[in-house]
DNA sequence: TGATATTGCGCAATCA
DNA sequence: ATGATTGCGCAATATC
């Protein structure tokens, strides 16, 4: 299960024509294709000056090394091997993102967890101190040989402003 | 093992201008030279094909604005430029790149954090049971009217296997 | 209006 | 040899 984002190649190489296309308002920039996306460099005749003077220029005449068919830029091949390559780019650097993405979230998941978590500790940490109470009430109560034969302090808990202390934990 | 390459690209539509590679000679320019690292392009000033796109619809030959130098590209300024935006671009991406990292380790420090809590709302939790248990039998005590003459269970909580819950917490 | 910051992309080196 | 990663430069935008 593995959605493919397909777009647009051009297996094919412009050589003069250009198409201009570049009005795109701006807008959601978010990680999908972006339609017309920015394009960059340009077509363009392979430069280089294979053989002959360079007139101008300094060193203008690295090693030819062309090995290969008549050029090994030019080459079937090469184009095809950059478009894979490209295309992989592309796809690693989409997981990439998307993997930041989930890291940034997890963050927030994890931060509401921990929320939570504190509030819980604070509700188990008062009726605690509440039970404590109690009890140390109780002691003394004992301590002070007050006997308090009334209803028992079990069923009053109200002492300490608690409302339902006693109870399941949410 | 070097290859000298331009950029001479061109997969999906293009538009009408040119990139054109500079040389780099010596590493004189401010950006120290990578280490190992990549190629630069190849040096040479490129045909850049005038600006009008054919095709574009309304101009098929823009009277060519070049304002300023009569190079655009290889103008001084134009290398500055670039100079100052690559490296925007590398402060950019580090910066990027620190902070997905930082994020990861927020992750790992709340995750650490979330353990810590559960590990005391287990604690917590525990005590809170003893504590009712003792209730409960109190409770049971006093109904059973049980007089109870031993020592007050206020300090023998080691009925439910607890050892020290009694005290303050942490 | 100019400068920096961000983003998408292609190339090439390197990893696996 | 092939796909995945990564550093880098270019150019279009976005932001300030």
């Amino acid at each position: 299960m593995s959605e493919r984002s397909q777009q647009k190649i051009n297996t094919e190489q412009n050589r003069g024509t250009v198409s201009v296309i570049q009005s795109q308002a701006s807008g959601a920039t978010t990680t999908s294709g972006p339609p017309g996306g920015s394009l960059q460099q340009v077509p363009q005749l392979v430069p280089v000056t294979p053989a002959g003077g360079t007139g101008g220029g300094g060193k203008a005449t690295p090693p030819s090394k062309m090995k290969k068919t008549s050029g090994d830029k030019d080459s079937d091949e090469y184009r095809q091997r950059r478009e894979r390559n490209n295309l992989a780019v592309k796809k690693s650097r989409m997981r990439s993102k998307q993997k930041a993405q989930d890291t940034q979230q997890r963050v927030n998941e994890l931060k509401e967890e921990n929320e939570r978590l504190e509030a819980k500790i604070k509700l188990l940490s008062k009726e605690l101190s509440v039970l404590k109470d109690l009890f140390l009430e109780h002691a003394h109560n004992l301590a002070d040989n007050v006997q308090a034969p009334d209803s028992s302090p079990l069923l009053l808990n109200n002492r300490t402003g608690v409302s339902s202390s006693l109870s399941s934990q949410r």
